[in-house]
DNA sequence: TTCTTCATATTATTCATATAATAATTTTTA
DNA sequence: TAAAAATTATTATATGAATAATATGAAGAA
């Protein structure tokens, strides 16, 4: 029975069921070629029609992760397949316990990403768009002291970012950002201490960028995203001794 | 070919009509905000059932490209929320005429994530795998000169780097590079040269990432890089040529 | 006037059921 | 034995009907 109380998947009842069943795919529990049950027998196990779950199914073959066929029915497809930059995809991976082989990954893409991004906005940004930016700016120094009024403007502004490229393909990671940002405040919430000392180097990512200093924007990004790769290694350290 | 994550339009009714509306959108048919029409008079004009039409609108509304409500219908999401990076909605974007704009968004990405990818399977690629690296290097030399068949593996080629970096989100973007290499070869068919002249170079790429070059390979990706972006805008302007 | 509350029409959502298509398996046939 | 045909399990597609959500405008209150 799908738990239907408004839970963390609220909304519709395909949502539900498809956060459950993207989760659980994720989550590993079953094994890449594996046949998931038959439709019928499913829908029944979730308590839903199999409306719902045929639609939950077609959404996650969207995203690489099965394929179903008559006779054969649903399986798992292999993990190579699966479209990890998808925004439901890479919200399921990073829910849960978070290993350091997880935040490596994010990382490693981030630091490709995002100094490239800098540059190319330092080239491109319009005046309105700096202006916008600076804007961003002074709401994370208002709440550079609440972790979690912070988290906003922060996802904003690195979004801004990426938006100023022009290029919608790299447009399109804002979602991976949005993961690792949204990773590190569920993590350091529980010892609190405000982002003030992140202040300095996003001031300076924004400065260099309405001056057209794509090399210095990438410094800045870089000394940014070292610094809060530390923030959740940490994080995570502290977490597993708590556990222990 | 290559692996179609979904299926083509080959195939499933349902397939069919998620190309044919994916690419609709994609090509510009709805303006972003535009309701689409009502399900039950759309489906009719597609010729197909409700459940189909159903299904599609659930995998697009999955790649960020419309949300439906009730009351409102389902409408065009605005572009900035669209999964550019999903393997169909790449497909969709990249099929038909490109731009140079189109081509450069496609590069300034693959500028970003290839060579980094490159020096990260330096690192890390084990024997076998540069043994297979090598294996296809053999592939790609045996074919340099048939344009159709070089194809598949320089594709592999590609991948097989980003493979080994194993990071799976990196290993998401194969995508990309199959949309990249397929547009080439799409535009390039027209005057069929071979691709002998790229062959020193991939070589250059392997044999680094045999040695563990990082910096070799991030060199030899960045010039392959070059010279494949210049032969695309080579290709397109030809083409443009050819139509005045 | 301006705001809030409420009713209503519209639309997606969900369910239930029936038939068709497909492909793996088994049986039959040459 | 090997090929062909029947069987069968499963998804694919279609359709009718009931339910739920919500934008819109009307009515009422401040």
């Amino acid at each position: 029975m799908a738990s239907r109380p408004t839970g963390s998947a609220s909304g519709s009842l395909h949502a539900m069921v498809l956060n459950q069943i993207g989760l659980g795919i994720v989550r590993g529990e079953f094994a890449p070629g594996d046949p998931l049950p038959n439709a019928d027998d499913w829908s029944a196990a979730h308590g839903v029609s199999r409306t719902v779950l045929r639609e939950v199914i077609k959404v996650l073959a969207g995203k690489g992760m099965v394929e179903s066929r008559p006779k054969t029915g649903t399986r798992i497809r292999p993990r190579s397949e699966w479209n990890f930059l998808d925004p439901d995809v890479l919200a399921w991976r990073y829910s849960g316990t978070i290993s350091g082989e997880d935040v490596r990954e994010l990382f490693e893409l981030r630091r490709a990403i995002e100094p490239m991004a800098g540059a190319l906005a330092a080239e491109r940004a319009t005046p309105e768009q700096v202006a916008e930016l600076e804007a961003v700016l002074a709401e994370m120094e208002k709440f550079a002291d609440d972790g979690d009024r912070f988290a906003e403007p922060d996802l904003v502004f690195h979004q801004a970012i990426l938006r100023m490229t022009g290029n919608e393909l790299i447009g399109s990671l804002a979602a991976l950002i949005e993961t690792a940002l949204l990773l590190s405040f569920r993590l350091s919430n529980d010892n609190p201490r405000g982002q003030r000392h992140s202040m300095p180097l996003h001031r300076e990512v924004a400065s260099n960028i309405a001056a057209g200093n794509g090399e210095g924007v990438r410094k800045a990004l870089l000394a940014l995203l070292d610094d809060a790769e530390e923030d959740v290694r940490r994080a995570i350290a502290a977490r597993r001794g708590q556990h222990e």
